[in-house]
DNA sequence: TATTTACGGGTTTTT
DNA sequence: CCCGTAAATA
């Protein structure tokens, strides 16, 4: 089919003499449905694809590079695909190269943070960077700005450096230096100037925060014509994953590659396909602009919008929970899933006394499943809003020797013993990064105290130089023992010169007794176990990772015609000359475009380890239960998902609630979590749970309002009296108290009584739980629980402002709000 | 220099 | 309550 047929009204076809199809059906588009396939032969121009969540988002966006390529609409070359995950990217490359025979190589398919690697380290010079730059992740950033306080003697109290780090990722985000933020306070000038000389810190090091590679290629793709114009030239075709969650700077790095901002007037080359979804916008809190998706319709005037709202994941009553919920969200684009799929199981609901008994309610559940239902361990998932709630499920699961599996925590490059052989491979990459200096300077020990490096900062700083060459200035036995060190180092360095990666890792290891150290440690086996896999790492880098391979498969004459330099004349970058697989740079492979050197292995492998921090999830392979944030489950599906705490001020959040904004992402964070499960999902919530060493008394989460009542089964025997109200028909106050008949079964002898006091028969107050209250102090609240007669009443209510409080209600000014 | 104690902070997080 | 970091001590 055509895109024509498809869009009578549609603009012009890719070019004119599209050719006609091929005689049998197109492989390729085979069991596509009519949306899917309107989006995989979208005519060239900007388009926006309102995926939804198990659309076949990422099946739509493979086939539609692999349709452009295999009917000649495009080059590899002139492809650009932009996700924010490694994992995204691999996947998308996966699926490409296995459904056509195509040179990946040639193509940019990576994470915004990948490309502008590539970006900077081609166009080193004019970005102002050493071409071997190293790359802070957000510890590496902690402790420069913890050095630069120490340094500047800044208040670390009022100052703390975790939150400079957040100001300052914060500025780069936005997409500004340090001249252009406005401070509105003398505390503001301060973190400005902070934020200064922090830029001034990695300038002089050499290295470089995620951030920064964001904001710096930006930087040069904007101030630099005869760049900006090659890359728009070459990438006809840009396709970006996720867009909902691109930050203000992202969507202006793809402005400047896909068109200048002529006056007022935007002239695009390429054409931009965003793929997104309003409702799975889950990451406002670090910067993400669902707005970008709105901005990008009218900015680039965009002509297609498709709306995939297909869902091949779930049953209905999943789907309508989800589609209900998501419903009380204003400012939608707007959006309805929809399933050819039966009504499926209901939704079960659970209400637990206590956390510990939620825990163990999905234990046995989840024992049945797989006993009774068939489930496969690792097709089952509890989620959860926040990580703390996971100890008590994995102490019941424990208990139960159920298998299962943790997401997140350190990943593989994070972990402390690795940073350490990082930072001296580091060194011998760029002997003047201080981070990795002071990172293992005393590690392991040598004799090198605290002392010793302050006398050493102040030489350095007093001659201007980096710390490596401030150690000549130290006397002294401190100064012998620097010196020793950075003799180690420079030796090192020399020997290693000319060996493959795995020998300079292992010679490495040897010299500098990092291994030695970790024998003689008492948990070190781990250690050292984790620094073999270290060199397993870079060798498998080498051999597969693509490094190796890009840097060696493309003979050094192609790379010489696609040099690019500040000349373009001689540079073949005639904005009139004709682009050609041949004439573009290699991409996969690091590649300077001065010289047409490619990056030394060594060197890509830290940009690796910088990229891509590894797995987090330990003991993979292993049929196991999977325990992670409803955030890291984005992308995700399961056969059974569990939706745990469900409670007001765990999810949504206490400190999302108050504004609308804040509701509504945890509303779509809730969507997203619904959405993972295919077959069945569970809700559960409990009345009391144990947060910060304190019982809190939790009322049920509002969401429970918000989902329809005809897709949910109740479960939980019925709790008379205590922090439960019915979930209502329509929207409304959650507060109210409401019927409460229809659902529930009846109490169970399974059940213990609730820990707390329960409602006696009869009260002469007047208060019922769950109505809602007026304190003169503070503010309207929700009766939880109510204990003792006459003077002795006293009543636990929930207030917004002030938590959770008894109250003795002879005492307390209390007045029922109707 | 290594070990102990005190203290603060505790949504969500990829790169 | 439970973690990681920073100061305090042997």
């Amino acid at each position: 089919m055509f895109p024509q047929d498809l869009f009578p009204g549609a603009p012009e076809p890719l070019e004119p003499s599209t050719p006609a199809a091929p005689s049998a059906t197109p492989p390729l588009l085979a069991n596509l449905n009519p949306e899917q396939l309107a989006a995989v032969t979208l005519p060239a121009g900007h388009a926006l694809i309102l995926a939804g969540a198990g659309s076949g988002k990422t099946r739509v966006l493979t086939t539609r590079i692999a349709w452009l390529l295999q009917n000649g609409y495009a080059t590899p070359g002139g492809i650009l695909a932009v996700t924010f995950t490694n994992k995204a990217a691999k996947e998308m490359v996966a699926r490409l190269s296995a459904m056509l025979p195509v040179n990946v190589r040639g193509m940019w398919i990576g994470t915004f943070h990948g490309l502008c690697n590539r970006l900077l380290r081609a166009h080193h010079k004019p970005a102002g960077l050493p071409q071997s730059f190293q790359i802070l992740d957000t510890q590496d950033q902690l402790s420069a700005v913890k050095r630069l306080c120490k340094q500047h003697n800044v208040d670390e109290e009022r100052f703390p450096p975790k939150q400079l780090v957040y100001f300052i990722a914060g500025c780069k985000e936005e997409g500004m230096r340090p001249g252009d933020v406005h401070a509105h306070d003398s505390d503001g000038r301060k973190k400005v100037e902070i934020y200064q000389l922090y830029e001034e810190q990695c300038q002089r090091e050499g290295v470089v925060d995620f951030g920064e590679l964001m904001l710096r290629s930006y930087e040069l793709l904007r101030d630099n014509d005869a760049i900006r114009e090659h890359y728009q030239r070459r990438f006809a075709h840009i396709l970006v994953d996720e867009f909902q969650d691109t930050n203000k700077l992202q969507y202006a790095w793809l402005k400047q590659l896909a068109g200048n901002d002529v006056g007022g007037r935007y002239e695009a080359r390429g054409s931009v396909i965003a793929v997104g979804d309003d409702d799975q916008s889950i990451y406002a809190f670090r910067g993400a602009r669902v707005g970008n998706m709105a901005d990008f319709v009218r900015e680039f005037d965009v002509q297609q919008q498709i709306k995939l709202e297909q869902n091949y994941r779930s049953y209905s009553n999943i789907l309508d929970s989800a589609n209900a919920l998501i419903s009380h969200n204003s400012r939608r684009l707007g959006k309805n899933l929809r399933t050819t799929q039966g009504p499926g199981e209901p939704v079960r609901v659970y209400e637990a006394t206590t956390d510990l008994a939620e825990a163990q309610w999905m234990v046995d559940e989840i024992k049945q499943l797989v006993r009774s239902d068939g489930f496969e361990r690792k097709e089952i998932a509890v989620l959860y809003r926040s990580n703390a709630q996971s100890r008590v499920i994995e102490s019941a699961l424990f208990n139960a020797s159920v298998p299962y599996r943790v997401y997140g925590g350190l990943r593989f490059f994070e972990r402390a013993e690795i940073k350490h052989a990082l930072a001296y491979l580091r060194l011998l990459e760029n002997p003047h990064d201080d981070t990795s200096f002071l990172r293992v300077v005393n590690f392991p020990p040598r004799g090198i105290g605290a002392r010793s490096i302050e006398v050493l900062q102040d030489a350095a700083r007093a001659a201007g130089c980096s710390l490596h060459d401030g150690v000549s200035a130290v006397p002294g036995k401190a100064g012998a023992n620097l010196s020793a060190f950075v003799a180690m180092v420079d030796v090192l360095r020399e020997q290693t010169e000319g060996m493959n990666l795995r020998k300079i890792i292992e010679t490495m290891l040897q010299s500098t007794g990092l291994v030695e150290h970790f024998r003689t440690e008492k948990e070190g086996a781990d250690r050292i176990e984790n620094l073999e896999e270290l060199v397993n790492a870079a060798e498998s880098f080498v051999t597969q990772e693509g490094f190796g391979r890009d840097a060696v498969a493309l003979p050094v004459d192609e790379l010489r015609n696609d040099r690019l330099t500040q000349s373009p004349a001689s540079q073949g970058l005639d904005p009139n000359a004709p682009v050609t697989d041949e004439a573009l740079p290699a991409v996969a492979g690091i590649v300077d475009a001065d010289t047409g050197e490619t990056l030394s292995p060594l060197a890509a492998f830290l940009t690796h380890a910088a990229l891509e921090a590894g797995d987090n999830q330990a003991q993979a392979g292993q049929d196991a239960v999977q325990l992670m944030t409803v955030h890291a489950s984005k992308g995700l599906e399961f056969d059974g998902v569990f939706i745990g705490g469900m409670e007001e001020g765990l999810f949504p959040h206490e400190n999302s609630a108050n504004e609308r904004e804040g509701l509504e992402e945890e509303r779509r964070l809730m969507y997203v979590a619904i959405t993972r499960a295919r077959k069945r999902l569970y809700l559960s919530h409990s009345q009391t749970r144990l947060l910060h060493g304190q019982t809190r008394y939790n009322i049920k989460s509002r969401f429970f309002d918000e989902l329809p009542e005809s897709a949910l089964k109740w479960i939980t025997p019925k709790q008379q009296g205590f922090g439960s109200y019915a979930p209502n028909t329509g929207g409304g106050n959650p507060f109210a108290q409401r019927d409460r008949s229809g659902y529930g079964a009846v109490r169970s002898e399974h059940f213990a009584s609730p820990p707390v006091p329960v409602q006696k028969a009869a009260p002469s107050h007047g208060l019922r739980v769950g109505l809602a209250v007026f304190h003169t102090k503070f503010g309207e609240g929700k009766v939880l629980a109510l204990e003792g007669t006459g003077d002795d009443a006293r009543a636990q209510i929930s207030f917004p402002r002030h938590g959770t409080k008894w109250l003795a209600l002879s005492v307390a000014k209390l007045t029922i709000v109707d």
